[in-house]
DNA sequence: ATTTTTACATACTAGTTGGTATATTTGCTG
DNA sequence: CAGCAAATATACCAACTAGTATGTAAAAAT
């Protein structure tokens, strides 16, 4: 699969400590050595730092968050549904630790896309990646009548992608997952007024009481 | 009005360099050398980097934000109309540049909630100062009318607010001020339908044509 | 008037940061 | 197996960062 396994550990390594104490704090060479790699095998692979978070974003960060909404690629009915599980999971997979890191996405677009034009450039990639997701399964969810036809899919999904963010950023700075969850089962109670033709979390509950 | 000017003077002008640059990435003897005022002041009234930080926030985030929403304070009527003007506001006030920085608070609340307790107990303490006046008008706006009787006004606050930063933070990393705008025009939207019983932007032009 | 405290100014510094320079080892190719 | 490039190790380093240490002038207290 992968030809060259140290480079990778560098960049999981890396990623990893990235996660918790953002990029600019990144200690790049003090991580590999504690993979017992050094420094110069680092700066083989990686000529500057900012090659590491190049590197971070397309080959860690973007496929993530594909995956993330992959559930909603190329679907055709069902979408609502999806989309409703979709945030739930948002919930489900929310820990304390997580809520006072923050999402690693939306802190490095806060943190680096003033900073360096390439490294806003490739965070805008994976935004826009989760974006055109977002928007062909609404348009998908309007054909077959299980989205509001007033809604634009693009500017919403924009502004649900945003409203996530918000979440994650308010709940970061309460430090509290309880903050979290109340926040964006707020979002899904907006939602199912603005968005859906059908209240989702009733098709949950008949779904789970015919499959019992 | 205030007794000592130096310490004001530096304090304005970390957090206007902070503005652009961020907490960290701010090097605060090197701006109040362009003040022409030595590091021995700055150190004799900041003992430390992170007592400007707690100073900034304490002396001019929080009552800029306060101001931000004073409009709603102590209102009893035509609450519904100012919330949507505030976030009319946040449209008209949106700069390419300001859209590049993004808000100053929330770039805080990303970049320190993580790093330093106090830090964040302070910025937590701007969020709900902000919180607490806009859960008073809703409260205010369903006693009145204005406001659906079905919202919880706390967690519409969080909400709101949470929303307004995804804008703020989707925008920064799109580089662009249209989207910023067209976020907040599509939660503007959505507010139509979620929390308002009449439309305040159809009350705008109503009150506009009135006194035409 | 003298002591004490406040408000600054200047020079220095320990630790860190993101690298280079250079040497050595490994693995592959002919 | 010679020879060459890629991979890795080690030692060094200049710039920077957030301060200290120390000294002095002026204001305030006694």
């Amino acid at each position: 699969m992968s030809k060259n396994t140290t480079r990778e550990k560098i960049l999981q390594r890396c990623f990893e400590a990235m996660e918790v104490v953002g990029f600019e704090a990144l200690r790049a060479d003090k991580e590999v050595l504690n993979l017992n790699i050094s420094k110069g095998a680092l700066y083989h692979y990686f000529p500057t730092k900012l090659d590491i978070g190049y590197a971070m974003v397309d080959e860690i960060i973007k496929p993530m968050y594909e995956k993330k909404w992959s559930d909603l690629i190329d679907r055709s009915e069902g979408i609502a549904n999806s989309v409703y599980e979709l945030i739930e999971n948002e919930k489900n997979n929310a820990t304390e630790k997580k809520i006072l890191r923050g999402d690693v996405l939306y802190n490095l677009m806060l943190e680096m896309s003033g900073v360096d034009a390439k490294f806003r450039q490739k965070l805008e990639e994976v935004l826009e990646l989760q974006v055109r997701i977002l928007q062909k399964a609404i348009l998908a969810g309007k054909n077959c009548n299980e989205i509001k036809s007033g809604v634009d899919s693009r500017s919403m999904s924009y502004l649900l992608i945003g409203q996530l963010h918000g979440c994650y950023a308010i709940a970061k700075t309460r430090a509290s997952k309880d903050v979290f969850t109340s926040m964006v089962s707020g979002l899904q109670k907006q939602l199912i007024d603005v968005l859906y033709v059908n209240d989702p979390s009733r098709s949950a509950q008949r779904a789970s009481v015919a499959s019992a």
